[in-house]
DNA sequence: ATTCGTTGATAGTAATACTATCATTTATAG
DNA sequence: CTATAAATGATAGTATTACTATCAACGAAT
């Protein structure tokens, strides 16, 4: 039996949850804990306590906690491309490549259960509600130096290429692409929180409607 | 002489800042310093060295730092709606004052003489890159009910209504204005700190290009 | 049987985000 | 011009956060 998980640059932490079952935890309960209390009060304490272990011991696996939330969106994004890949390699054209990606990144998050520590439900709130944060910080650029965003740019890249493919005279491949993943999340907060923002609230089916806007948002923009 | 000032909702402050000198240099010393710091390493104490003032008196006009956030952006966003009001009414259709809202959205801002206490320049970078916290909190509700969001969302519902008015059967108005107004500023951080997210920085005139991008997003997605 | 790596237990520190109290200065009204 | 109130300053104190350091205990591998 082949186990697939999900290998993240070791820039990512200090050291890998993934090779030790105190590891695990701290990712599994990590998930739990800041999608219920937010970034801002989700403290290491916090966490030692609903894992029976210290504030020293997680330390040893990131060095603060921004650290680990940014572990946690990597994972995320690199879950996406994996998804991305597997639904997506078998589709002729870049238009259908496209609009498959639009959907995945679009559609309600259900429990995936090729990776059993993961609650993917309660990630994706995290990444709607606290992925922003690991990048509007004043280390930014050390922290993209070190290759800890690399898994988002690459999902941006290959979104900016089948634009590229799609419509070639297109100047802002790259720009459109940020743009409508960033949406994409950023509708859905809204929706929930600041529904005068968005009209996803009031449709039947807001999860659908966030597939259409964004899709809609695309293939529009760039046609020629 | 006539002065104009931009009135904010009184729930933005507990104290007034515009009715004292001490509330006029909390508003000037805080933008320089969160600017500067970014709003993480800002703090009451910091600014009260700046100012020669004490945090206690600080705490008299905000409750607390997150609250200076949002009085800030606040201002910001009716500072911009005062600028469009000022430079569209006269404008004859809906797509002119659109089009003059995304010049004056994603142009570079400079100082602006009818407020010489308010740096603009600094203030538009703490929009830019701290402007989503104000929101991105286990508070968001209780603030949006106060009132905080005022501002945001009565600018989102202009561009909305000129957005129907040039296509009535355009289902998204809201989203796509939120999504353009959140792009703006976006593209303008990536350009800085992740320049593979985006073309801007790659171009003559990051603004212009800005301008070009942002326009094209709106009019292209509308069009029926 | 030793030792190495992992974790736990405990302690400690500087800074943050406040709150409270009271004295002092400044403005304002009588 | 004085009385009084409002605004500010000075000072102190607290709980929590975000760490760092040290050492003991435990189990697994050699």
């Amino acid at each position: 039996m082949s186990v697939i998980s999900i290998q993240l640059g070791n820039n990512l932490y200090c050291k890998d949850p993934q090779s030790t079952e105190l590891g695990k935890k701290i990712v599994l309960h990590s998930i739990k804990l800041i999608s219920e209390l937010g970034f801002e009060a989700f403290t290491f304490r916090k966490l030692s306590m609903q894992i029976d272990s210290t504030e020293a011991s997680i330390y040893r696996y990131f060095d603060n906690k921004h650290r680990l939330l940014v572990y946690l969106i990597a994972w995320y994004w690199a879950w996406m491309e994996y998804k991305i890949e597997y639904e997506t390699h078998h589709l002729g054209n870049a238009q259908e490549k496209l609009d498959r990606i639009i959907r995945l990144i679009t559609e309600k998050k259900v429990p995936d259960d090729t990776f059993p520590d993961i609650d993917e439900e309660a990630l994706n709130k995290i990444v709607i509600a606290e992925s922003d944060k690991t990048y509007l910080t004043k280390r930014v650029d050390k922290d993209n130096q070190n290759g800890l965003f690399k898994g988002y740019k690459s999902l941006c890249d290959h979104i900016a290429a089948l634009i590229s493919t799609i419509n070639p005279n297109f100047t802002f491949a790259h720009a459109l692409a940020s743009t409508a993943l960033e949406a994409s999340n950023q509708q859905v907060f809204f929706a929930e929180h600041l529904p005068s923002l968005t009209e996803l609230s009031q449709l039947e089916d807001p999860y659908s409607a966030n597939y259409h806007f964004v899709k809609n948002l695309i293939f529009k923009t760039i046609d020629a």
